[in-house]
DNA sequence: AAGCCTACCAACCGCCGGCCT
DNA sequence: CAGGCCGGCGGTTGGTAGGCT
């Protein structure tokens, strides 16, 4: 699996000066890519003299004509020049991914979709490829800039009740926010440290909406409160803190240990060896690449946060959140509703999911108020209902 | 009409992992 | 086995259209 990219300012000003250093001149490429093996990462083309910015019509044709007759070859590096563009690799190829290849839908998306990614995104946060891979003629880019400008703030606009009060963990320094500098300043909420660093906040709205019988969880908690640990540890008295997690609080090495190993196996039980196999619609030229990402416990430590988090929440959409955080019942055995493991949870059975939501009698439809944007305060108090049943425990 | 602001999205950047030599 | 190359991916940027003042 990937590592989440925290790169420190100082990696990134390294890694281009590097690159400054051996920009090439034209035609040098390959000379350069001699030297690299002495000093360092070549550039993947001739930055100097690659065309850059929006495709023309002109481009798109003298690609798409060379990919229809050829192929990609295999090699996107080569490609442009064969076609006789002047771009780079890189941008041909995603080019072809996101807009000239065949079956590429455009345009709105519909509600099952909706449906779709925010439940995908809840299950393995922001692994768009993967999301785009369950979104036949979506592409991970698509549906990346669909979440950042849209779909985030139909959440937004649910959420504003969660700041009334804050959380005592909101000190916690902003380890890495999936959002673009403009993003998180202008989203006050988001730019809370607890939200991103504690909560996956579909995993806060599927988690409300459901009823667990608990009566653990008081009804003067916050909702943000539930993604912590309860201030004192019940086996050991003590305050609970940033070691809790494995990762938690800005830990990049990933290998602090949790507390309780029933808890930290609950985290890591996804894997098994298991894997999740997709279909990657934006991987390849034909959409048929096969991404794989696996949890495993040996494995354990370069499982994002957000990751371990959101996991909990597809390991029983009744108890899993729950009894994490309060140390009921935390035995692994029939965790899993018929033995499905979260990671291979396909299209149907994310859908299969959400009807299970929407059926339960003592749970509330997110996808229906979801896409209530255009009624804030009704959203919300539904959403303090949901809320409400889950946290006072009522029947 | 002009200037500013915001939202959107295509494209780029930079890193990682896997394949290949 | 080591190291280079390339594709893939997620995060981010920047251009532009549209709305607002």
């Amino acid at each position: 699996m990937r590592q989440n990219c925290l790169f420190t300012a100082d990696q990134t000003e390294r890694e281009r000066k590097k690159r400054e250093i051996f920009l090439p001149e034209k035609g040098q490429l390959s000379e350069i890519r001699t030297t690299k093996r002495e000093m360092g990462r070549a550039p993947c083309c001739d930055k100097t003299s690659v065309k850059k910015g929006p495709w023309s019509p002109e481009e798109d044709a003298k690609l798409k004509e060379f990919i229809n007759k050829h192929g990609t070859g295999g090699n996107w590096i080569a490609l442009p020049h064969k076609a006789g563009l002047k771009r780079c690799g890189k941008s041909c190829r995603l080019r072809w991914l996101n807009y000239l290849r065949p079956n590429i839908k455009h345009g709105e998306f519909s509600e099952d979709e909706d449906r779709i990614i925010y439940s995908l995104y809840a299950s393995i946060g922001s692994r768009w490829s993967i999301i785009a891979g369950q979104l036949p003629g979506r592409t991970d880019n698509d549906i990346k800039n669909y979440w950042n400008t849209k779909l985030r703030k139909k959440l937004l606009a649910m959420l504003p009740s969660f700041q009334k009060k804050p959380s005592f963990h909101q000190s916690i320094p902003l380890q890495s926010s999936p959002l673009s500098d403009h993003h998180k300043y202008s989203d006050n909420f988001l730019n809370t440290s607890s939200f991103y660093n504690n909560s996956n906040f579909m995993n806060v709205s599927n988690s409300l909406l459901t009823t667990t019988g608990s009566s653990i969880v008081h009804d003067h908690m916050n909702v943000t409160d539930l993604f912590v640990p309860p201030p004192s540890n019940p086996l050991t008295g003590m305050i609970s803190n940033n070691n809790y997690y494995p990762g938690f609080q800005g830990d990049q090495s990933m290998n602090k240990e949790c507390y309780y190993p029933e808890v930290k196996e609950r985290m890591l039980m996804f894997g098994g060896g298991g894997e999740l196999s997709t279909t990657c619609s934006s991987s390849d030229g034909g959409g048929s690449c096969m991404s794989q990402i696996s949890y495993n416990k040996y494995d354990h430590h370069r499982i994002k946060q957000e990751d371990q988090f959101s996991l909990q929440w597809f390991g029983d959409q009744r108890h899993a959140f729950m009894t994490d955080h309060n140390y009921v019942d935390q035995k692994p055995k029939g965790y899993f509703k018929n033995h499905v493991n979260p990671l291979h949870i396909n299209l149907e059975e994310v859908k299969q999911l959400t009807v299970i939501n929407n059926n339960s009698s003592s749970s509330v439809n997110i996808s229906s108020y979801l896409m209530n944007d255009d009624d804030e305060n009704k959203t919300t108090h539904i959403l303090t209902d949901g809320c409400y049943m889950m946290i006072d425990g009522s029947n």
